[in-house]
DNA sequence: GTGAAAGCGCTAACAA
DNA sequence: TTGTTAGCGCTTTCAC
C-alpha cells in the first residue's frame, strides 16, 4: 500500500510552485500569451491555445493569486463580518451570502467579531488593507461614525440584519417590529396580559426594534405595560437565563414571554426547567428566530421565523450591483417574518 | 445632525488609499525608510521615525498587505475549511483556533465545503493560489489522496477532528470510540441491552471510530450485536430523524440509543417526540457533542462532551509549530471526551 | 543610518 | 495574432 512515499501524483519538480515565465518558456510563447490564454481572452491562435494549456498541465500551474490582485488592484474575496459565529442565525445567513458570492467568482473571507467594537475596527481594518472586493457585515453597535470611512464607496459595504440609523450604506434587514408585534399579539389573543420580554442590547437595532414591537402590541391592546417585565441580555445564553430568572422572581410574575433572540431563548427555557415550571401550562413562550433544535423541544417551539436564507441572499446581490455601479443609490431591503405556531404557547387558564 | 455629508473625518483627498511613496515624500524620506519604520525594525534615527510616523497618520496611510504578500511570498492568512459551517460543533472549534492564530497576527479565511468533496477540491485550489500560510481542514472525506499534495509542506496543512489514514499530515482528533464506548457502557451499567446506534457517514473517520465504540461496548458486556439496531445517516438532522424512525418502527425496538453527532441527536429527538414516547421512560438517549442547547431540553440531556475550544488551540498551535519548521516529524494529538449526565437516560424499568 | 534599485508574478498597454 | 515592456506597492539587499 505505501509503496511510493512522496508527492505521488502531480508535478513533483523541485516544489515551489510554478510562475506563468516557467509555462510560457515551456510553450514557447510569451508571458502575455499565457496570461491571455488562461484569462479566457480570445484572439489567440488554436494552436498556442494547445500549447499554453499542456504546458500549464504538465507544470500543474495555478496562477497566483496575489499578483494577480496586485496587478489588477482588485481581489476575489468578499469579507463578511459576523457578530458571533456561535450563533446559528449568522452562520445561516452565509448559506445566502455564499450562493449569490461564489456563482459570482468570489471567495468569501469570514471574520468574527465577538460583539466586540475593538475586534470590529481591527478585522475592517485588515479587510481594507487586504484589499477586499466588498464587505457584508453584522454591525456590532450602530454608531454612524464606525462606518462612515465605507460610505466612500472604495470599498462597498452592505449591512446586514442591523440597520444603522442615518447611514448611506445598503442594508437588507429584518422587520424586527412586526415580527414580535405578530408574536405577541398572538399571546394576547390567547388572553396573556401578563407577558414578559427578554429583550436584547438596546444599542443593536434589532433589539430597539422588537422591544418597540413589544410595546406597540401592547399598547394597541389597551394593556399598560409593567416596566417589570422588561428585563433585556446581550443576546447570548446566559443572559436570557439571567433575564428571565428576574421574571421568575417577581412577586406577580408573566403568564408569557417572548425572547428576543435564539439563544436567549435557550437561556430562558433552562429558567423556567430550572424553577421546575411546565410549559406551557404554566408559562408559555414564544422565540424569536426559529432554530433548528425548535422542533426537538418538547413541547415544540413557537417562534418568529426569520429568512435568513433570503436576508443572505439580498445582501449578496446588494453587494454584487454596488461594486458593478459604485454610484448607485443606497438600497434598503427589509424582508418580513413568519410566526410559527407550535406547541409552546397556550390560553390562560390557571391562577 | 447631517450637517457634513461626505467622508467625515480622515483624509479626504481624493479617494485613493494613501501609498508608502506618497508617504516617503511627505516624510521626505525613501520608501525604505518607511518601511523600516512601519514594520518596526531599528536602525532608524529617532527624528526619522517620528517624521514617518506623522506623515503616515496625516495621510491615514494602510500598508497594501496584497504587495507585501506578494513581496514576502508569504501571506498572514490561515485558511479554514470546515465541512459544515451550520454546525455548532465547526464553529466552536474556531474559538480556539481564533485565539491562537490571531495572537500570531494572522487572520483566518474561512470556507465551508458543506460536505461536498468538489466544493473542498475548489476551496482548497483557491487557497494555495491565495498563498495562504497554512490550512486547518476538516477533511469530509477520508481518502488519502485527496490531501498528499499537501504532504510536501508547500503549504502546511492541519487535520482537525477528522483522522486520514496514511497521511502524514498533522493531525488532532478526539478519541470517539472512547467517548462512545463510555457512554454505551453507562446505558448498559442503567440495565440496556437493546441499544440502537444512530450512526453518521461511513467515509468520515469519526463515525467509524464510533460504532467502533458502540461495537466493543456491546461485545464487552457480552450483549450480541442485533444488526438492525445499527442505523446510520449522514451527521444531518434530517438523517438522524429518518434513523430514529427505521429503529422505532422495529418489532421489538431498542430501550436506548445514542445518536452519534449533535444535529442527529436533534432529528432523533424529534422522531422520539413525534411517536409520542417519552424520554427517559420509554426510551434512553445520549447525545455525542454536547451543545449549547442540551441544557435547555427537557429532560436536559445526557451527552459525550469533547473538547471542542482545546481542539481548535491545539489545531492552530501544531499549524504554528509547522509554519516555523516545516521539517518537524508529523504529530498527531488526540484529545479525551466526558460524559456529561443528565437526565436523558433511565435505568430499565418498564415493558 | 539612509537611499537607490531590483524584483515578487502577473496583466494590459502599446508595438510589431 | 503575438511579443515587449512597464508597472501594481511593497521589502530587502547592497552601496554609501
Amino acid at each position: 500500500m505505501a509503496q511510493q512515499r512522496r508527492s505521488s501524483s502531480r508535478s513533483s519538480n523541485g516544489s515551489k510552485a510554478a510562475t506563468i515565465t516557467q509555462v510560457a518558456r515551456q510553450a514557447g510563447v510569451s508571458t502575455a500569451t499565457v496570461s491571455r490564454v488562461l484569462s479566457g481572452q480570445d484572439g489567440v491562435s488554436e494552436t498556442l491555445v494547445q500549447r499554453v494549456h499542456e504546458a500549464a498541465r504538465v507544470l500543474d500551474y495555478q496562477p497566483n493569486r496575489v499578483a494577480r490582485n496586485l496587478r489588477r488592484q482588485a481581489t476575489q474575496i468578499i469579507g463578511v463580518v459576523i457578530s458571533d459565529i456561535q450563533n446559528p442565525f449568522f452562520t445561516s445567513l452565509l448559506r445566502g451570502i455564499e450562493y449569490v458570492i461564489e456563482g459570482a467568482g468570489y471567495t468569501l473571507l469570514l471574520t468574527n467579531t465577538d460583539e466586540d467594537e475593538k475586534r470590529e475596527r481591527m478585522y475592517l481594518a485588515t479587510l481594507r488593507a487586504e484589499g477586499v472586493a466588498g464587505i457584508i457585515i453584522a454591525p456590532c453597535q450602530g454608531n454612524r461614525d464606525a462606518y462612515c470611512a465605507f460610505e466612500d464607496g472604495a470599498t462597498p459595504m452592505i449591512l446586514i440584519d442591523r440597520a444603522i440609523p442615518e447611514s448611506t450604506l445598503d442594508a437588507v434587514t429584518v422587520d424586527s417590529r412586526q415580527g414580535v408585534f405578530d408574536a405577541v399579539s398572538h399571546l394576547i389573543q390567547l388572553g396573556h396580559t401578563r407577558i414578559g420580554l427578554v429583550g436584547g442590547p438596546d444599542r443593536v437595532s434589532t433589539a430597539s426594534d422588537r422591544k418597540a414591537g413589544y410595546l406597540q402590541a401592547l399598547s394597541q391592546a389597551g394593556i399598560t405595560l409593567n416596566p417589570a417585565y422588561l428585563q433585556s441580555g446581550d443576546y447570548r445564553q446566559e443572559s436570557g437565563y439571567e433575564a428571565m430568572r428576574r421574571l421568575l422572581e417577581l412577586p406577580v410574575r408573566p403568564t408569557a414571554v417572548l425572547a428576543a433572540n435564539n439563544l436567549m431563548t435557550l437561556g430562558t427555557l433552562q429558567a423556567i426547567h430550572t424553577y421546575g415550571l411546565t410549559i406551557p401550562d404554566d408559562i408559555s413562550v414564544v422565540g424569536f428566530d426559529d432554530m433548528a433544535w425548535a422542533g426537538s423541544l418538547k413541547p415544540s417551539l413557537t417562534a418568529v421565523m426569520q429568512p435568513t436564507y433570503e436576508l443572505g441572499l439580498s445582501a449578496g446581490k446588494l453587494l454584487l450591483k454596488r461594486i458593478q455601479d459604485p454610484q448607485r443609490a443606497p438600497e434598503r431591503v427589509i424582508l418580513g417574518t413568519h410566526l410559527i405556531i407550535r406547541d409552546s404557547c397556550g390560553p390562560i387558564i390557571k391562577k
